[in-house]
DNA sequence: CTCGGTGCAAAGCTTTTGCATCCGC
DNA sequence: GCGGATGCAAAAGCTTTGCACCGAG
């Protein structure tokens, strides 16, 4: 998929001024890590981001895409799920529409779906349980009924 | 935690009725680690079950602690949870009202909470996307605003 | 020039697998 | 007794760590 440079320069500001804030150095290995998610889509975990960099000659270290995750997991520019495998999966998340995740429990297909009664129940557990509640996870699992499902097994 | 003996015995009769509809021998290892895991409180991972029963000199390997808990799972006597981190934690789930949960992500505490209208979104994005919903998994993600939070860092 | 960041490889942890032995049926 | 289940240990898979070197400030 090919960059969206408007969104992308947006986002570079933000993690710039984010690595200014906190002291952090602007290496060029975190500015590539970045546009590689942002000319991505869909969810990715570590291993294929780093293929997906070396495939472009990229030289980095798994270590060093590890380490960046952290930090743009910190100023919110990702955000990672775990979809019940012992898998960390990843997605960009500036400029795009809170969502939540559908998962086909046969082929594993995630389907994204909005909801803003989720939003409500937050604010209300929130205050109910006296919480500043900062961001959440809702997964659903079922069986797609549909005939062009992907089902497996 | 004291073993609820009326509650594992229905738990146990479920149990034994599955293993007998799938073909699977009752052994007395599975029949252990589900009253290990019925007498416990809160939720655990694989580590802290084996040990408890290492500890009650229940002698049991991991590979089949691994395995009872993935029959378990088939038939809805606990649930399992990736709470973020690398490490699977289970909860016994017979004769617990069904709930979702809320993590402190100074402490890591975590807190149940209930809310029917998560089984009305469930249902309604079910419907409309034409999915068999079976279950699903809601955390909340925040830091305690109460002075008691055992907040550390 | 300094010291935070990187690359590489080794180590760490959870989970899975292979195989000989055991025991439910 | 047969074949599934167990125990043990090795292997696999994701993530973290240690250390020498590099390069941003």
């Amino acid at each position: 998929m090919p960059l969206n440079t408007n969104l992308y320069e947006e986002v570079k500001k933000i993690f710039l001024a984010y690595l200014e804030k906190k002291e952090l150095r602007k290496t060029p290995e975190r500015f590539a890590i970045l546009e590689e998610i942002y000319s991505r889509t869909d969810h990715f975990d570590v291993e294929e981001l780093y293929i997906s960099m070396k495939n472009k000659n990229y030289r980095v270290s798994r270590a060093t895409v590890y380490n960046t995750l952290d930090i743009l997991l910190d100023c919110n520019l990702i955000v990672k799920h775990q979809f019940g495998k012992n898998l960390a999966q990843y997605e960009k998340s500036y400029g795009f529409k809170q969502h939540d995740h559908l998962i086909c429990t046969h082929c594993h297909k995630v389907t994204e779906f909005c909801d803003p009664r989720v939003q409500n129940i937050q604010n209300m557990i929130g205050d109910l349980l006296q919480f500043d509640i900062m961001h959440h996870s809702l997964i659903f699992y079922g069986e797609c009924k549909k005939e062009n499902c992907e089902n497996k097994a």
